[in-house]
DNA sequence: GCATTAACAGCCG
DNA sequence: CGGCTGTTAATGC
């Protein structure tokens, strides 16, 4: 169980609920720490409750059948995400893993569930989050055949700043450029030359070990 | 050719 | 020392 105001504080979406759904919500959350480079979770692991990102970052990522890695997505502190595990009853179907010291938000299968029942203002919030995300996904078919380099750098970034799926508070990212590199599907190389020609467009600004976002529509857009 | 992998020097905490 | 960056050389599609 956590307070009400330390709820307010790690899920952004708690803003529209009413007192009873804010009572359930906060009843049903704990937290929990991992250390850089934990594994949260192994693809095939029953994770019941719906999971949210308090501080750090994790991606989600999976082994190819030759054996090689692959990242599918990076999640950034604020993002609350698995829902769609949760509603199907499935076992996750992606590793999770820490990228940084990490905190998460853990709310029991029961709570959420009562949530989607009972709270209008949290199943808006659902579909809001399922639409964006599918928005994501019919762009990645596209640019995943169509856009260079730079671009497949520049829309990983951008989508681990979106408006809807985070509360803006931090515009600087904690993450290597080898990280970035698996999040876009690109070799380390490849990645540095692209984040180059991002900072000379005035997109973002390079930082040892991370970086800091200038001009997120640019970034979003980039490519197009 | 081009991009990716491997490898290495330099840098910073 | 360890992790990250920026390059270069070798390699594979």
């Amino acid at each position: 169980m956590i307070s009400l105001e330390r709820l307010r504080e790690i899920a952004f979406w708690s803003a529209e609920l009413n007192e009873r759904e804010l009572d359930y919500a906060r009843r049903g959350i704990v937290e929990k720490t991992y250390a850089k480079g934990a594994y949260i979770c192994h693809r095939g692991d029953r994770l019941d409750p719906w999971t949210g990102v308090v501080s750090g970052l994790i991606k989600l990522s999976t082994v190819s059948r030759a054996g090689k890695a692959v990242t599918i997505t990076g999640i950034r502190a604020g993002s609350w995400f698995g829902e769609g595990t949760v509603l199907k009853n499935e076992p996750r179907k992606y590793d999770l893993v820490t990228l940084r010291d990490t905190r998460m938000a853990l709310m029991d299968r029961a709570t959420f569930f009562w949530l989607f029942e009972n709270s209008v203002a949290f199943n808006r919030f659902l579909i809001r989050q399922f639409n964006e995300r599918l928005g994501q996904f019919i762009a990645l078919v596209e640019y995943g055949r169509m856009l260079d380099a730079p671009a497949r750098v520049a829309r990983p970034l951008a989508w681990l700043f979106n408006p809807i799926l985070y509360r803006e508070l931090e515009w600087h990212l904690e993450i290597s450029q080898e990280e970035i590199g698996l999040l876009s599907g690109v070799s380390r190389p490849a990645a540095n030359k692209s984040l180059k020609l991002l900072e000379d467009r005035g997109l973002l600004r390079l930082e040892r070990g991370g970086i800091s976002i200038l001009d997120l529509e640019g970034l979003a857009r980039f490519g197009d």
